[in-house]
DNA sequence: AACCCCTGTGTGACTTAGTCACAGACATCG
DNA sequence: CGATGTCTGTGACTAAGTCACACAGGGGTT
């Protein structure tokens, strides 16, 4: 799909690294971006599947996450509006087969580039090679942090964590069935109904089928941060 | 320390990227390269240091691991010869601190590059730009595989795991305590201790203090493939 | 309404893993 | 030899994960 200059001025907004109009750089970038959607539910990268394009995403998220022998789930990380799947970057720029899946969790409307221009432009521009290594050194630190939280943090803060990040701040919901989030954490269903319960029996939310409500954001904090 | 024409063939040899002995970059490489040892136990990089040199490992091994706020530890990813820390690469390239801590297992031999010219050479060089960007791939890759560990596989298949990998295979032997092993893999040397205890009960090692030796490498190596 | 069906949740019993406290066992060095 | 520090073993307990199954809510359908 061609860009328009509606389009072009809504990315130069989204993407920081377009800012600079007389970059000869941008000019690159807008004659080889090709404007995309995705529905909500769609696969963009499959396990082990090898990568021709990178996708930056301009609009929705997109859910990142490792899938057990046993069924089980991990989310590794998201991509939001700005951000680009690093893993798909630097599985293009050196052919190794992508370790994980990738999932639109709303509509998206990315940009998509061609393997072969990532990897000219890094040789090219300076403010592409700085965009791409931000995300690799982000994305990396956030891989390292979801180790040290499996490793090492129990699960009731956890799950505490979980809430208070994903919690809606001005309808105090969140919209999520058990299972969606043990899949978040790594863990089982049974155990997240297990903790959720706690809980509610503290007060600090109420649990309904697929939503949880926060009565007690303070609360939900303190025991998110105790040990 | 200057790199003298003996050293500099052993660099040749052992760093993949150098061996287009045509390539300008090769000569940028050893004009700016530095040759450095480290002794063992030495620490190289502490968590939420920024990083201002990249380092080559050319002989011996690192350890990459995080510290849990409980003192436990565990091991990311190990720096072999011929690799570097990618997580000093990419903290370089975006400024972002070091999320972890990296110690010299062994003695090591090293040549640093200053991050402005790991920078340059970006711009410059496909070769280096490979040999980076196949570090970053890779490690991302290695630390997804310790998510997965971590959060889906049983504690006596991960220890089998690491036995099998990290036995000599002409004595047998491991060398290491209950509390390394733990250290290892995140968790704790009881919990190590009552497997290992498992595993001898089951003929499959001997243990002794400080040392396992390796009975039944068949019988082990099922151990840790069954689910 | 009564029914069915699907998805989501609750629960008990059990296994595996992690924690805590403390007892021994071994090695080395004066 | 005893003293000391490191390494390992153990029991009792808590936390987390597994398994089997019961039950609840909320559409549709008849």
């Amino acid at each position: 799909m061609t860009i328009d200059n509606q389009k072009r001025a809504a990315m130069t907004q989204q993407l920081r690294f377009l800012a600079q109009a007389d970059d000869p750089f941008s000019r690159h970038f807008f004659e080889k971006a090709v404007f995309t959607t995705l529905n909500k539910g769609q696969y963009v990268c499959h396990e082990g599947s090898s990568c021709s394009h990178l996708a930056i995403m301009l609009n929705g998220t997109a859910r990142v996450y490792k899938l057990g022998e046993n069924g089980k789930e991990i989310t590794l990380y998201r991509v939001d509006p700005g951000e680009s799947c690093v893993l798909t970057a630097s599985c293009i720029l050196s052919e190794v087969p992508f370790p994980a899946i990738a999932v639109c969790e709303t509509a998206v409307e990315a940009v998509v580039i061609p393997a072969g221009d990532v990897q000219k432009w890094l040789s090219e521009s300076i403010t592409w090679r700085n965009y791409i290594f931000g995300l690799v050194a982000t994305r990396l630190t956030n891989i390292i942090n979801v180790v040290e939280d499996v490793a090492f943090r129990r699960m009731d803060k956890r799950i505490a964590e979980h809430l208070y990040k994903r919690t809606d701040r001005t309808s105090h919901l969140l919209l999520a069935t058990h299972q969606e989030i043990a899949s978040e954490l790594g863990t089982s269903r049974e155990v997240v109904s297990r903790i959720l319960k706690e809980f509610e029996l503290e007060a600090i939310i109420r649990v309904t089928r697929g939503s949880i409500e926060l009565l007690d954001p303070e609360k939900l904090d303190r025991r998110r941060c105790e040990i």
